[in-house]
DNA sequence: AACTGGATCGTCT
DNA sequence: GACGATCCAGTTG
């Protein structure tokens, strides 16, 4: 289990270690191959103008969820480092309960159930439910890889400011990432 | 393969 | 009142 001292270090640290870990939400989820680091000091990241009631978790103790809607439909995982900072998890492989994913996210190929944070969260059930729970504890679980992954670093997706950051990390040659690396 | 617009709503200005 | 750490379907090339 990775428990809350992996993730009390700085983001930058943590954030290329996930690449491989395993990711359970009630015994479902797969390998994590794609993530990007926010911290407060990054106009990107949702902690950039201080604590507010939504970003409370990311204020909070380490090794805990930060669980967000955007655009009015999807949700969004995180896993807090330090305060103000967080790592988004962008997409897996899937390894276990592909039948619960498919049934969430329809008959797709399944390269495609993971592949974005949206359809992570989707595959994984997650809503406002998990904001705040502990990641070292049911009914998370997170367990560390067991080979080594070459990870990619490049421009974080889908943001307008920070754009030039390479704060985005990725198993190298996944096909399971929500665009391809450069 | 690349780009466009629509869905939909909580949060902050 | 505008906008977003997204996704999907549709159109165009």
């Amino acid at each position: 289990m990775l428990t809350r001292d992996f993730f009390d270090r700085p983001v930058l640290e943590v954030a290329p270690e996930l690449i491989g870990v395993e990711l359970l939400l009630e015994g479902v989820g797969g390998l994590i191959v794609e993530v990007e680091a926010y911290d407060q000091s990054d106009p990107a990241s949702h902690s950039f103008r201080g604590p507010t009631l939504r970003n409370a978790a990311m204020f909070g103790a380490p090794g805990h969820a930060y669980v967000y809607k955007i655009y009015g439909i999807h949700y969004c995982l995180n896993f807090v480092c330090k305060p103000g900072s967080a790592i988004l998890i962008r997409a897996m492989e899937p390894t276990k309960g592909l039948a619960a994913m498919h049934q969430r996210r329809g008959p797709l190929p399944d390269r495609q159930l993971c592949s974005g944070p949206g359809k992570l969260a989707q595959a994984l059930a997650i809503d406002l439910n998990q904001n705040g729970l502990s990641l070292d504890e049911p009914p998370f679980a997170l367990l560390p890889p067991d080979q080594s992954h070459d990870v990619a670093t490049g421009p974080r997706i889908g943001i307008t400011k920070g754009v030039e950051t390479p704060w985005r990390f990725v198993s190298r040659g996944s096909r399971f990432l929500s665009k391809p690396m450069r």
